[in-house]
DNA sequence: ACGGCGACGGCAACCATTTGCCGTCTGGGG
DNA sequence: CCCCAGACGGCAAATGGTTGCCGTCGCCGT
């Protein structure tokens, strides 16, 4: 009934004028104390910090964030949160943040622009940087982006910020050859989402790779990225007479493997199939899926690393050699969904 | 080599000062203009904000919440990110944040209750309140944190904290009279984590219902809820006479399934599984898992309202009804890991 | 003995916004 | 004609830290 009467369950933390006073100091000395270590007297700093700790001093972010805009965030915008391929990248890229005292945002983007630039617009502001996970931005979306923090982008490559990508040429030209090796010559690929780089890159190498090895090659799609996407596939795949496919994903890939055994084809007796990124999963679906392994784990590390280094970087600017996107080699999982055509 | 003098392309956007200044009013009006609406004259709210949309201006969040400490900013903390049991929790909590002007952090725990608890420790200060998504913490450090900021647990009752469960008895029920009625009078329960509070509700509702209905019960475990511990659960299960089990999750479930199913045990011939959960995912391994819905959508949404609720009662306090737990229904969906007993 | 320097701590400004309070102006009622 | 109220906008303080700059003090070298 009464007012917060309440005396030490204050919701409201001490601050470092709290500090300042029970310890006997000016508050910029408890500041130093924290953020500034040896600028002050040991022994001062060493009961400054008892005080602090007996009053249950934290410091604020917000506070801290103030003067410089430092707020130690960090954000990774993901294109779907429950697509397995993002695991790896989260927890790796979050590792690497804590490890340099950052906290990391996820950020569901759920597959559209929309939703993506409207998260950003929420989420940048707070942000120090943010890594861009397979964004479904259009260029010019993603250098306005850049131009407000340091951005690091994830399997696609824009002019002028700085990129993580994985060599889809070399893995797709792996998953052809392994398909041609087993005696296949007529390929489909299931395309992905249209504003999916990724998508373009895998095409474009697909078809190259059959004609060097002279295959027959289409293209169906664009389908989802998702197991539902992957049922559509299934369906646009009966009418047609390859003896094999590679799907934009791992996702696809399942799902197009799941709606094919539905309708009585049986993989990989009647046809081969082939994913991409090895995600987790990939594994144990019935049959394992032979996959282009994308290193997961590396490319979260490897984007906030770019990241860190941009912001440690003052004179950021036109150093060409950190904005060349970092190429990562990806190799091929053979398993149970491919096999010597019948 | 000079300093920074660049012009329009400054990466420090523009302030309610800036503002001010080329609309010819106050700081202090600015700021109304956009947070008091009526405070001030429509049309002069109105130039302001046009003035505003020229310059770029965007409020910031950092300076906003700096007085009273309002970063529209929600957390939920959820046990493991690439549990599919999280996804429409996830989704759905982050929609209602969002409708009702918040963004919420979704953290994850890595199903360790030290990692949840620095994580906390980072997140805490910066949000006005958090979703403990089945915590791995202990009541009085759950309590801890409630007294730190409004709080909501899920799928777990802690004395005097708002939450948001399952109704683990009821749909427990359920799954052992479905395998009674399938003539089934030997089963066992693969437990989850010792830290679950949902894991022991649901084994003390496994053995009252197998105890009412004159079955013999076991448990099993603890296992990882994961596939992984799932595959140790059916190496468990080889060696007993059980002819029916529940497991502590989907996951489990699944990951049971496959084990024994390398093993050579049949799925639900030699065996009948049921799980808990209803996990994107559960409806196409194989065999389809039968499993204890949880009306996750609603589990999100729910949650967060309750923590919108104490964000905007000043009273919070002593309301008992506001943390009496909120119990939302479980129903059994039957598909084809479960069959009459051979 | 004195000058200088380095270590250390305090003062105050600064970051972007909100808000209590006050001054001014206008209009209406008595 | 005066008074009062209400609308509106401005001033300045407050929020919680950080940091440039300055003062003080003690020590060392000359």
């Amino acid at each position: 009934m009464g007012e917060t009467g309440e005396t030490g369950s204050s919701r409201t933390r001490p601050t470092i004028y709290d500090v300042a006073r029970a310890a006997g100091v000016a508050p910029s000395t408890v500041s130093r104390a924290f953020s500034r270590p040896g600028r002050v007297n040991a022994e001062t700093a060493d009961r400054i910090r008892r005080v602090a700790h007996e009053l249950g001093y934290r410091t604020s972010p917000i506070g801290r964030g103030l003067p410089d805009g430092r707020t130690a965030l960090l954000a990774i915008v993901v294109a779907d949160l429950t697509n397995p391929f993002f695991f790896e990248i989260i927890r790796s890229a979050e590792k690497t943040a804590i490890d340099s005292g950052y906290t990391l945002l996820v950020v569901d983007a759920h597959e559209s622009s929309g939703a993506e630039r409207r998260a950003l617009e929420r989420t940048l502001p707070l942000v120090e940087g943010v890594v861009l996970a397979t964004s479904r931005l259009s260029d010019a979306a993603i250098r306005a982006v850049a131009k407000q923090r340091p951005t690091v982008v994830m399997n696609r490559v824009v002019t002028d910020v700085p990129s993580v990508v994985t060599d889809n040429a070399q893995g797709m030209r792996r998953a052809v050859e392994h398909l041609a090796g087993l005696g296949h010559a007529r390929l489909t690929y299931l395309a992905g989402p249209e504003a999916s780089w990724a998508d373009g890159m895998r095409w474009r190498a697909f078809r190259e790779a059959t004609r060097e090895l002279g295959l027959r090659a289409w293209r169906l799609g664009p389908f989802a990225p998702t197991l539902a996407g992957g049922l559509s596939a299934a369906q646009a795949l009966t009418t047609h007479s390859a003896t094999a496919t590679v799907a934009y994903n791992d996702l696809v890939a399942i799902g197009t493997m799941r709606g094919l055994t539905r309708l009585g084809v049986e993989i990989p007796r009647d046809l081969s199939v082939v994913g991409f990124d090895n995600i987790f999963g990939s594994d144990f679906c019935t049959p394992p899926l032979t996959t282009v392994a994308s290193p997961l784990r590396h490319f979260g590390t490897f984007a906030v690393q770019r990241l860190l280094n941009q912001l440690r970087a003052p004179s950021s600017g036109s150093s060409p050699g950190l904005s060349a996107p970092a190429l990562l080699p990806a190799k091929l999982v053979e398993r149970g969904s491919t096999a010597r055509r019948a």
